[in-house]
DNA sequence: GGCCAGGTGTAAA
DNA sequence: TTTACACATGGC
């Protein structure tokens, strides 16, 4: 809690999702949680640049709609995507997921689910991180997201080893941080955006804001 | 021209 | 249970 009052002093809010460019928090609508997802998938070891070209593609095509992904010719929607990268690979993925979905009617119904994180994990293409990205941000619930910056920090913290089970380092979180998806989803980002400015860019932690309380670890 | 990016599934050892 | 590898584009 201590490193994140630190770094949200010096970065201040991130405005991650929901939704690009919008800095007001609001109410998520259906579409806004279904971009969410389709993003959380198209990130997949791909940098947010190349998604974000790939996601005005398919709203331009009426594509952040789970019926029209459901139904569209996965090549057709794999062209669509290409700019993202393994974009064969991933239409496959987002026409599991809104087949999926649309099992139980809506996402709203969906994410109503009791065993939300573990019906996420049984459909192909999903993974721990993108399952904990969806249910954080799209379906507003507290889990701590974990992905390779938030492994770089803390190791360099010298809290856990860089290669460190996924469940092991979200547990050292969640037995830390009070339960607040608002609370998580900044956070996370904030460790991002410090793995991006520092841990890689400055390998010496010069204009690390936090460089006492990592460099103690070290 | 090489390395990396908000991972996941599969198969062999 | 661990490790290696395929998947693929775009930015720096």
């Amino acid at each position: 809690m201590h490193i994140f009052s630190k770094l949200f002093s010096a970065f201040g809010p991130q405005h991650w999702w929901p939704i690009k460019g919008e800095y007001k928090p609001r109410k998520l609508s259906e579409q806004d949680r279904l971009e969410i997802c389709i993003g959380a998938i198209l990130t997949q070891n791909t940098s947010w640049k190349n998604v974000e070209k790939a996601l005005d593609n398919l709203h331009e095509n009426k594509l952040i709609d789970l019926k029209n992904l459901a139904n569209i010719k996965e090549q057709k929607l794999a062209e669509l995507i290409r700019c993202s990268g393994y974009y064969r690979q991933k239409a496959k993925k987002l026409k599991i997921f809104a087949q999926h979905v649309l099992k139980f009617g809506s996402l709203k119904i969906f994410f109503e689910q009791k065993n939300l994180r573990d019906n996420l994990l049984s459909i192909w293409g999903i993974g721990p991180e993108t399952a904990d990205s969806i249910i954080l941000y799209s379906a507003e619930k507290p889990v701590f997201v974990i992905d390779a910056y938030t492994k770089r920090i803390m190791s360099r913290f010298g809290v856990c080893k860089s290669d460190v089970d996924y469940h092991e380092l979200q547990g050292y979180f969640h037995e830390r941080l009070p339960e607040n998806h608002k609370l998580f989803n900044e956070c996370h980002a904030l460790f991002v955006e410090l793995a991006k400015r520092n841990c890689k860019k400055v390998p010496d932690c010069s204009s690390c804001p936090i460089k006492k309380s990592c460099q103690k670890q070290i």
